[in-house]
DNA sequence: TTAATTGCAAACCATTTGCATGAAG
DNA sequence: CTTCATGCAAATGGTTTGCAATTAA
């Protein structure tokens, strides 16, 4: 990270209400809406936000580490306002993602080092169908 | 999966030259390279093949589960050769992308169901900085 | 012979960015 | 005031796709 880059993730960034707006959003959400998701949301209660403006403020929260990013197979990223330590399934056909509280003896406490490199975190991932998909069998499925 | 497609995706693929450079490519490499690096590498064999056949071929692979798709953070997917269970390690700093054995204890054996959905399988991906990237300090890193 | 595959180029789509205007501190 | 944030629109970049020409089977 580049010197100006590091302070302006320490600079508090100014209270708009698009950039409230979007964190709402997302506090208000355990469905770990895609950026497009969370536009609409914000265009709620203000119809004349931007997609430029909403992607800025997501990254502003990002690098504030108020939200997580998910990534998942899919095109798009996901946020997550959750900051606890947990963990996710997703359905592999409707791209449902929920969160999977994490086992304690599931994954050990975490290893420092992988190979001689030194860990920071890890991001467990299940995926599968889930019930909903499951029970429509072969239809199209929703998204 | 319309029928059609679940018949396109049992349907053995053609043996052309192109899709038989990119599994080879493909099979002689742990570096997890992007669709990108495996055009390059198609082309150093194949110096007319496209961008979209080498896109294409590798969908025929993964449909084939002849390759996987390793999901990070980054912008692009990045295909793996190795099929037998296994982690990742990503470098935050240069995306260097590590394969890591399945600690049997680490991840217990495996839950068929996570709140009530079918489970069909899991990615474990440790993040961190890499030991060469954590001894060229703040320096700008290799990609 | 004939259906799948290729190369090419255009299309897609999520995300980023430059710029002039507007608002926060 | 001064600097940051916004809206807009254009640009990016990875990936997908339509099409006519090839090629594997």
């Amino acid at each position: 990270m580049s010197p100006a880059a590091a302070q302006a993730a320490q600079r508090r960034p100014r209270a708009t209400r698009q950039l409230e707006a979007t964190l709402r959003v997302l506090l208000g959400s355990d469905q770990h809406p895609t950026a497009e998701q969370v536009f609409h949301a914000v265009r709620g209660e203000l119809p004349a936000v931007s997609r430029g403006t909403v992607y800025r403020n997501l990254g502003k929260l990002l690098a504030a580490e108020r939200v997580r990013l998910v990534h998942v197979h899919d095109r798009c990223a996901r946020y997550d306002a959750r900051l606890d330590p947990h963990d996710h399934f997703v359905c592999t056909r409707c791209t449902m993602l929920l969160d999977v509280e994490r086992g304690q003896a599931k994954v050990s406490s975490g290893r420092a080092r992988v190979r001689g490199h030194r860990v920071e975190g890890r991001t467990l991932t299940y995926f599968g169908v889930c019930r909903r998909c499951e029970g429509q069998g072969m239809k199209t499925s929703r998204r």
